[in-house]
DNA sequence: GGCCACTATGACAACGTTGTCCCCCAGCGG
DNA sequence: CCGCTGGGGGACAACGTTGTCATAGTGGCC
């Protein structure tokens, strides 16, 4: 069909056949059978029989079709989708990590994709794991609708969801505490003595952004400085609008003295707005972040850990492949406050 | 075989088997063929049986299984395998992202997996990527043995090496300026005066430890200022090691008054490791990486762009999807130095 | 010597899909 | 009335593997 180049072990080559099992079979004398029960390690092969199926299998560079014994076998494929919001993070690169490390253990493969808060993005990525039939779905929903994921659950297929709960299907969920997390950095502040602390978070129709603003105001409220929307900047925040937003938090009547920042990202365009000037209010940030301790002042944060998420998620979904079929579980990940220097500020 | 439990779209169902294209047609009253024309929109269908078809999918949520596609077909399987060192380093990262957005481009889904640098774990990991039969292969290599992959090449999966070169086996490659990097940061702080300068690199059987090495010397060679080893602290670095090389630099009879390190992670060990300290040495370090910026003295730094890597290579390798089978090549990205303070120091 | 147990191996179907080829039937021109 | 055309649809094999079952040979034991 297509001609075979030179041979040699060198690229641009073309397209050869990949040898079957078969044609290990015709080359070592054998029957195909018997070839299957050495690539798999079955008993019952004689010592001979098996070097020179072996030895067939290496002249012919043969290597299992995975397709065919997923498809035969019909159990595992032996891999878990991972959808999350962007790799690139390095927060989700962290839980990607600890995915796969866990994955690993239990003889799977990770695939992942970026749904870059497109939630046709992540549906588009769940489905298409699913026809590849993955053994399990790990997602960071994007969107709040999910019940297209209803008959591969059915099917089967468990699915956790993870940083964020799902929108219409009951499911296994980690998450971290937010909320808790906010009132503790309101609270911190309040006891240095500030009165009029600001929050700048993320679009309120993001799960965490919203939970970490009521977490936020509820904080006001017991620090008993109360909740002023003044205060509050939430909204897609780049660079320029997080350096406009502060200038406002400035000029006002009473001005900010202290701000909590409703994610890392959030927290280094604040950085880097406030980079050079002189009167710094103290700063809170959710998220820990590399350096936050090097840089000067040091960084407070609310930590919390990519790889205990990843891990817990991945857990749980282990937990259900290993048959657990009680009723689906929200797991919330503790929070804490690392002092460094930036929220100690007394006002 | 297994019961169905009551119904309803929540979790913690009992395994139900998955719908085939054979029920779809069932309930639909049509013949699979049909069925698959309907689901690959293959022309020749009338439009009410078309309709009768997607109800029956809809209602069954049939979701057609991949693996028996690809194994049918023979072709594409849509995947792109991708052996990196460890996802959860931001570098690494960076690559993951750009690759997997241009696969999307084209239509694959990106299966990846951390070696670690381990050489063992790098060819489980790209063997059992062959074995699901990936479209391409991008590796940055563990080891210097890669001839295991040689049948697979010759199978027609195209296998481009990033960051760092195979072994034993002649393919494309993408790699960053290691030397030229090196060369112009020791060339740099040489004009800043500077004639004891160190350089803590990563082991040398590491590729680009060992290149960014020969440039330092090079750099010293080209500055006058020559090449003395005890100014060279190659290995494996941890916090401690690291504090401790330093300790022995400062000692010297001639003290070394300027750092260069091999890459991102040395460079934040000694960041830490000089924090507080009043007299520090200049430093220039490999890699760039975010908030260098906002530190203080702000780190100049060799930038390279992660993205740019992973581009390039996947470009590579869609190339070779696409029919290019000239020779193999090798692809040489620039870095730059970004002077930001720490190199700027005089001596 | 006949029978049994056991080892080594093979024939064959099946997994879910798609490519190839074939059929039926309505409509139409001769 | 016949043959031809073309649209709509189906039967069947095949992709590469593995599970099931069958069988040939071998040696031991009564």
């Amino acid at each position: 069909m297509t001609t075979l180049s030179p041979s040699g072990p060198v690229a641009g080559q073309r397209k050869v056949r990949r040898a079957t099992m078969n044609d290990v079979a015709r080359l070592a004398g054998v029957s195909i059978k018997t070839v299957s029960r050495v690539v798999n390690d079955e008993p019952g092969v004689h010592p001979s029989t098996a070097e020179r199926v072996l030895a067939a299998i290496d002249q012919l560079g043969f290597r299992r079709n995975l397709s065919a014994r997923n498809l035969r076998r019909g159990s595992s494929t032996g891999t878990i989708g991972l959808v999350l919001e962007d790799v690139g993070n390095p927060f989700y690169s962290g839980v990607t990590r600890a995915v796969e490390e866990i994955a690993r253990l239990r003889g799977r493969q990770v695939i992942s994709g970026s749904s870059d808060e497109d939630p046709g993005r992540e549906r588009e990525l769940a489905l298409e794991f699913c026809s590849r039939r993955v053994d399990g779905l790990l997602i960071v929903p994007a969107g709040l609708q999910h019940s297209y994921l209803v008959p591969e659950m059915r099917a089967g297929t468990p699915v956790v969801f993870l940083d964020r709960p799902a929108g219409d299907v009951v499911a296994d969920t980690v998450l971290v505490d937010n909320i808790g997390g906010t009132v503790e950095a309101v609270t911190h502040l309040a006891a240095h003595g500030h009165r009029r602390i600001a929050f700048l978070g993320d679009a309120p129709d993001i799960f965490t952004a919203n939970e970490r603003l009521r977490g936020y105001r509820e904080g006001c409220v017991r620090a008993g400085i109360g909740y002023h929307e003044e205060l509050v900047a939430m909204g897609p925040h780049d660079e320029s609008s997080v350096a406009t937003t502060l200038q406002r938090l400035q000029n006002l009547r009473e001005p900010a003295t202290a701000i909590v920042a409703g994610n890392n990202r959030i927290t280094v365009h604040i950085l880097r707005s406030l980079a050079g000037v002189a009167e710094r209010p103290a700063l809170v940030g959710f998220d820990d972040f590399e350096l936050a301790d090097l840089l000067s002042p040091p960084v407070t944060v609310i930590a919390h850990d990519a790889s205990a998420l990843g891990k817990a998620a991945t857990d749980l979904l282990f937990a259900r492949l290993d048959g657990d079929n009680s009723p689906p579980r929200r797991v919330v990940l503790p929070v804490r406050l690392v002092p460094r220097g930036s929220g100690e500020v007394h006002a």
